[in-house]
RNA sequence: UGGGAUGUCGUCUAAUGGUAGGACAGCGGACUCUGGAUCCGUACGUGAGGGUUCAAAUCCUUCCAUCCCAGCCA
């Protein structure tokens, strides 16, 4: 990823940076990304992840990774160590900027005091309930808490005792004292600390109170000494709040808060709460499961960490609220792959072929390229015989038009082998071919005619005598539907999960080699797509996932007629 | 019906008052021992109306549509 030389693309972040670089606001920038620990990450977060650490190397800055871990009931060292591994994976390195909004608990509440002693918040009595009918609604204005005139000294008093202890969850809480008409929400004297008497997965057992988001999270840029702090748009309504804690209090520094559109991907949801549903409940097989959104699945899947730095380029950023087609990732990751993947020939759905002018019980070895676009991947041998299986699907007995596979009297190359020509056919009692019987031309040897003559179809096959049977896990969108933001009245995205997004195939026939690799090496099955060896495969049991299919342009003639 | 935002090809995204450009998807073709890859070509867009200007996606104005906000979640 280092020799990559293309200009990046323009987008309103980066305007903003460079503004502030020739303006002298900044020398250099400090970018964060700041993920809660309460699950696995999604594209969408890679999106995130490219775009802060994406624009600390390109203008040769830094960008943190900051654990925003404020609320102890919901977070977990498990994912902590995922999101490491899943940001490390991507390619990006934090080095020694590793952070934890945990960290500065103390100085936060420090801070608390402050904001207390300076007549900015008060110990509030008001319980959750209460609360809501006090804050008012979108259209009409909250009231003042009936407590928001205590005197510094009892608020002071009061919220030590919040810290030692004294108080049970729920019964009191710091609020801000800012504006109970306003009509943002976030100022109508949001809550900045509560009792919670729950173990912090960092801090364990040494903290009853923990700050909320909006109180942490701007302090802990400016603690950082952020320079451009870059969050999705449903912050937005927050940033009067972020600037407001930041204006009361003696920080460092006083960050910019830039919102930006989160990623929309077709045919997938990216809510945390959503994936975890389909987690808990067993609709997919766990955070990796394949067919997962998240970074996990993906890298499962075979997806792989160029292809999604490639995509989150391709998609650029905005504030438009926007969905993203799957195909964009199917681009980028079959680009990534058709450099790197190794060939190989498989069969999904075998049906016998056999060369009856080909001497029996003869097996010979023939030179395959590994792949065509990288000379360096080298040759592979392959061995050939009387008896061999090609795709059923590359069979058809009356071809239609433009069919130029095999059919009775056609001819076709078997890849990297020979001419053959189908002469005969065998079915079962209910009329379904079983057995191709062709004869085969021995000059054709490696594919080649000298006689020029031309062969249009070329397919794929694999010896009998030597192939090895493989499973392999065929994935489609786990949703049947495009925009899962936009269904039917009455109806859940449950109703919308694809019963085929996992097809498991075990009948497919594959060259002996795949049998003896290593699972997380990619290949692309000639003519079917790029595979992946799971984490699963064994040589007694090769497994292999589908990352996605190879561009069919038969396929798509086909469907128009 | 409060507040905050956003509307540019089918999709994503540039254009910072001066030729509406790119990518994906689509279509057509060339080439090909993968109907793959590659190459070439092509169609398609400024939410609507008014105004300012020599000139508007861009500025003003009115409307329309969509998204977000009433957690002691982030």
């Amino acid at each position: 990823m280092d020799n990559e030389i293309k200009t990046p693309v323009k987008n309103f972040i980066r305007n903003i940076i460079d503004d502030d670089l020739n303006t002298g606001k900044h020398t250099n920038i400090v970018t964060r990304f700041p993920p809660e620990p309460n699950g696995y990450l999604h594209i969408g977060h890679a999106k995130s992840i490219c775009l802060n650490f994406g624009l600390a190397r390109s203008y040769s800055g830094k960008c943190h990774l900051r654990f925003d871990d404020t609320n102890p009931v919901k977070e977990d060292t498990e994912y902590v160590e995922s999101i490491m591994e899943d940001v490390r994976w991507l390619g990006w390195d934090w080095g020694d900027n590793l952070f934890y909004a945990s960290d500065y608990f103390e100085q936060l509440y420090e801070y608390a005091e402050i904001l207390i002693r300076d007549g900015k918040a008060f110990v509030c009595d008001l319980n959750m309930e209460e609360l809501r009918q006090y804050r008012g609604t979108l259209t009409v204005p909250g009231k003042n808490s009936p407590y928001r005139d205590r005197s510094v000294e009892e608020n002071l008093d009061l919220f030590r005792r919040m810290r030692a202890g004294e108080f049970p969850d729920g019964s009191k809480s710091l609020r801000a004292k800012i504006d109970m008409a306003s009509p943002n929400l976030n100022m109508r004297d949001p809550v900045i600390y509560r009792i919670k008497k729950t173990d912090h997965h960092r801090t364990g057992d040494s903290w009853q109170i923990y700050p909320m988001y909006d109180y942490t999270h701007c302090i802990s840029d400016a603690l950082e000494g952020i320079t451009h702090s870059i969050c999705t748009l449903e912050f937005e309504d927050h940033r009067p709040l972020y600037d407001w804690f930041l204006d009361q209090l003696p920080v460092p520094c006083h960050p910019r808060q830039i919102e930006f559109a989160r990623l929309n991907l077709s045919y997938t949801v990216m809510s945390k709460r959503l994936l975890l549903e389909l987690v808990k409940n067993n609709y997919v097989n766990g955070w990796d499961d394949p067919r997962m959104p998240t970074i996990a699945g993906m890298r499962r899947r075979g997806f792989t960490p160029e292809a999604i730095r490639e995509f989150a380029d391709r998609i650029g950023v905005a504030k438009a609220n926007s969905m993203v087609d799957f195909e964009l990732l199917n681009f980028c990751v079959r680009e990534d792959l058709n450099k790197k993947a190794l060939r190989r020939m498989a069969v999904m759905d075998p049906i016998k072929l056999t060369i009856r002018n080909y001497p029996e019980g003869k097996i010979e070895e023939l030179d395959a390229e590994n792949n065509p676009e990288d000379p360096s991947a080298g040759n592979r041998r392959i061995t050939f015989s009387r008896n061999l299986f090609i795709e059923r699907e590359d069979f058809m007995e009356q071809p239609v038009k433009g069919w130029f596979r095999l059919a009775p009297g056609t001819e076709v190359r078997l890849k990297h082998a020979y001419y053959v020509t189908c002469e005969e056919l065998t079915k079962d009692a209910e009329g379904n071919v079983t057995e191709l019987i062709c004869s085969y031309d021995p000059a054709s040897r490696g594919g080649w005619s000298q006689d020029g003559r031309k062969v249009k179809g070329t397919i794929h096959w694999v010896c009998a005598e030597t192939a090895v049977n493989l499973e392999t896990r065929l994935y489609d969108q786990l949703f049947t539907i495009p925009d899962l933001g936009d269904i039917e009245e009455g109806k859940s995205y449950l109703d919308y999960l694809n019963p085929d997004s996992l097809v498991v195939n075990t009948k497919a026939l594959g060259e002996s080699s795949l049998a003896n690799t290593e699972p997380g090496t990619h290949f692309q099955f000639l003519r079917l797509g790029y595979f992946l060896a799971d984490k699963e495969y064994s040589p007694e049991k090769p497994v292999f996932n589908r990352v996605t299919t190879l561009r069919d342009s038969w396929a798509k003639q086909k469907n128009k007629q």
